[in-house]
DNA sequence: CTTTGGATCGTCT
DNA sequence: GACGATCCAAAGG
């Protein structure tokens, strides 16, 4: 599904990009409120954990570049998908500079559009949030894959794109230790919408 | 409700 | 050759 902006199936725009050049611990807590979609599917973004590259030991850029990481090595503003557990997908938004690997997890997301395309994608899951709360769980309910490694989620060349549909993020995010890293687990990196039901675990 | 272990393979040591 | 930025079903309380 490729095609220009006005085709979005959400009201909005796409995020301006400089607006996710700036410190990854910025820009991941901003980034709750805003939407992410994939054809006819999209998603509100509820849970979000920061990954700063060089100075992490937990993030996949720590020990340098390499084939699998080379996207959060690129320009800010385009997806990080990788593979893991040997079937699992879970996508990130680079940030930072060019040449500084910085991103952010996509952890959960609140279904908007494209629900019945989602259920049918998690055939597992039995209650709404079932179907994206979780950073694997969401890149099945959107339908990402290893072939949107490297999409430009402002141009939205892969039918990818990251909307500002004008909501605010919340003034006061909740901040907690990453999930599921055995490496710099306790640093405050991730962020949730406070009671929202989407929000993983 | 919580805990536990299996699935499954690309990536880097 | 080991280990994941995970998910799910099954078993136990």
């Amino acid at each position: 599904m490729t095609g220009p902006a006005s085709e979005l199936v959400v009201p909005g725009r796409p995020v301006d990009r400089g607006h996710l050049e700036i410190e990854v611990t910025e820009v991941a807590p901003w980034l709750l409120g805003k939407v992410l979609v994939h054809g006819s599917r999209a998603g509100r973004i509820v849970e979000v954990e920061a990954y700063r590259g060089e100075d992490d030991p937990a993030s996949h850029a720590y020990r340098g570049r390499t084939a699998r990481n080379a996207v959060m090595f690129g320009r800010a503003g385009h997806l990080y998908v990788y593979f893991t557990y040997g079937m699992h997908f879970c996508a990130n938004v680079v940030c930072g500079e060019e040449g500084s690997p910085r991103a952010v997890l996509i952890r959960a997301l609140a279904p908007l559009t494209g629900t019945a395309e989602m259920w049918a994608a998690r055939p597992a899951a039995r209650r709404p949030a079932d179907l994206a709360n979780g950073p694997a769980k969401l890149c099945q309910a959107l339908g990402l894959d290893r072939r949107h490694d490297g999409a430009d989620l402002i141009t939205g060349d892969l039918g990818v794109w990251l909307v500002d549909d004008g909501t605010a993020p919340p003034e006061s995010p909740d901040v907690g230790g990453r999930i599921g890293v055995s490496r710099a687990a306790d640093r405050p990196w991730r962020f949730w919408v406070p009671g929202d039901p989407n929000v993983s675990r």
